[in-house]
DNA sequence: CCTCTTGCCGAAACCGGTTTCGGTGCTGAA
DNA sequence: TTCAGCACCGAAACCGGTTTCGGCAAGAGG
């Protein structure tokens, strides 16, 4: 059954194992086990002969090894949810490489796996776990009301947010203050003299969505301006979808000079379809999006939109769930940060006012 | 050490070890174990009798307790290299969820890390076959001179290539055929009618660059013109050296009036500098790239390219490796794809001569 | 001086598989 | 009839760790 084709001449080193950092002390593996994982009833002194001997002899314990006895990996697991038409994956090679370099500093490794719905997700999840593949779970995309987090409390696994969720007893998380960058946001184009400002929100359930949304609701009113529905849509994470809602935003009696929108995918297609009808995108109408896709340096003119550093939260997420999973309280392991607005040619002073702007549209949709 | 949380009520069922299954039959679990592996000495009755109680009673084997003895741990090992200006992140995801696929299909699991030098790379696979959390490694983006391929030989390390290498000896791989793609793109623009055909080749080293560079030159060759260096530069994979190499190009005493490029990131650049220079791309100057980034599909006009499918890539190679980490022989294990035209905006008939663009690219440099 | 802790470590079982070795029972040839 | 040979399976060692249990010696307390 064995493979062989190797050149007998070129064989590394033996793996130092147990055994020979025990023999090389004089003493048994149960002790140096013992003293290597910080056990108590070893002496200070014995405790430093192992160390430095296992340094020496370049000794670190074989995970799966180790696994078979204590269950445990020191594997992080995720699974990435594909097919979709969301804008996230632009930044799966950037989130990974913090995931791993985090992880790897600690000496764990990273276990990718994919799904294509939420039930295959869970079949995913279910299959590493009970396989053993993974310690704990990194959740990306989370939503008001999780299955996995369900599941995962259910079996008393480990795991952390990258967002929040509706209830968040026993969730340790890593976010990025949406809310923050829509209120800014929307401070950010009063000051330039918006006051009809529309908004629009993306995919339904996710909790980024009501995040940025209750962002854009705080800083309409921080700035005195009234909540209209009208020129408020939701549910658009998609081009499509965005050329959709800027329609129907722009019909409204007092059609908005500015629109917000919770994603980029959704403000590129409010830019396209704002060019569309004639509108001269960061003058006749503001947009500003959220994510930073790279698209968007690449529409004319390019977006306005936040920035998330992927690298940085996934640095994060994984000491989260690494101290996590050492048996940390969830509730002390919690972080925030901001994401960075990039001011770029989409939003900029209204050069019509609502009014006009109804004009033009009227005109342009031949009604 | 062991931290335990959880509620007691709530417990899986345990898994079904090999001496459940063994004891059910009324065997002993060396025999449970020889016959779902293989082995010649077991009955094919009792083989069957076997393989249906496994199924039965949901036995599969805990890869790390096989591995313990075997040094295999079912896992495909895949080191990213990030950090750096190329456009390949943004299919990460779906080749990612490629290898996964079909990686889970045979049960096996994916464990992917990244790194942002050479030797990085090389250290951190390194660790992963120390560690033996790796059976095999996907190599992406090969070298002419690849010391991956160098190293993993050395360790007798089962890999394949995403690509191809200058010495194939030995190696597996799935690539797909930019030779073709580049050949194709000239006889494209040949028959739109472009005349001056240049050309800009990728990242030095890569075996991408020299492939696709052999296919332009085969395509200038089948159509009859002449080669010439004047209009053919090389080592761009960004916006910037593209924007470079685009004005080195159009400064020649006859410029090209179409552009091909081996990367999109060097096409966009070149149809920034070309827009700079008050040139309409797609009609005073044509430009092809190649990779299909979502970019292309947001500059003005858009970039005609070649998408490639990066989850079927993934799909293959880790069939692949699989079949090569089982002990199949390497030569019979290559695969090739086609990329496919995305043919946009940017590549159309040429409305000026090379003459008439020189005169133009003049005036605008002030020359 | 004797017992009782306490600190520290060794012996051995254990985790869940794989693999070696040896021993049946049966068949076929001498 | 006998014995070699083969097909098939059990017993036990093994992989590289962890954990339980118990034992020894030194120090504390009476």
């Amino acid at each position: 059954m064995l493979v062989s084709d190797s050149k007998p001449e070129e064989r590394r080193a033996p793996r130092a194992r147990i055994s020979d950092v025990a023999q090389a002390l004089g003493l048994t593996k149960a002790t140096v086990s013992r003293a290597l994982n910080g056990y108590p009833d070893i002496s200070e002194s014995t405790r430093a002969r192992v160390r430095h001997k296992a340094a020496e002899l370049g000794y670190s314990p074989l995970s799966h090894a180790q696994a078979i006895r204590t269950g445990r990996a020191r594997s992080l697991g995720i699974v990435l949810q594909v097919g979709d038409q969301d804008g996230q994956r632009p930044f799966v090679a950037d989130f990974l490489a913090g995931l791993s370099s985090a992880a790897s500093a600690e000496n764990w490794t990273l276990t990718v796996a994919t799904a294509t719905t939420e039930e295959d997700m869970l079949a995913t999840m279910g299959r590493l776990i009970d396989e053993r593949k993974a310690d704990g779970f990194v959740l990306p995309r989370t939503k008001v009301a999780d299955e996995r987090i369900r599941m995962l409390r259910r079996l008393s696994i480990p795991f952390v947010l990258f967002g929040r969720t509706g209830d968040p007893e026993s969730c340790a998380y890593f976010d990025i203050l949406g809310e923050d960058a829509m209120a800014l946001a929307v401070r950010h184009l009063h000051g330039l003299g918006h006051r009809r400002i529309g908004y629009i929100g993306g995919g339904d359930g996710f909790y980024y969505s009501a995040v940025r949304s209750a962002g854009y609701r705080a800083g309409i009113e921080a700035v005195d301006l009234p909540f209209d529905p009208a020129i408020v849509g939701g549910g658009a994470y998609t081009v499509d979808a965005g050329m959709r809602e800027a329609d129907r935003l722009l019909a409204a009696d007092e059609p908005p000079t500015a629109i917000l929108c919770a994603t980029d995918m959704c403000a590129l297609g409010v830019c396209r379809r704002a060019s569309a009808l004639g509108l001269r995108v960061g003058g006749d109408l503001s947009v500003i999006g959220y994510d930073g896709v790279p698209e968007g340096a690449w529409s004319t003119p390019p977006l306005a939109t936040f920035e998330v550093d992927s690298r940085v939260a996934g640095l994060h997420l994984a000491n989260l769930l690494i101290r996590r999973i050492r048996g940390e309280n969830p509730a002390d392991l919690r972080e925030t940060a901001h994401a960075r607005f990039l001011d770029r040619g989409s939003a900029a002073r209204p050069m019509m006012s609502s009014a006009e702007l109804r004009e033009h549209v009227a005109r342009a949709t031949g009604r």
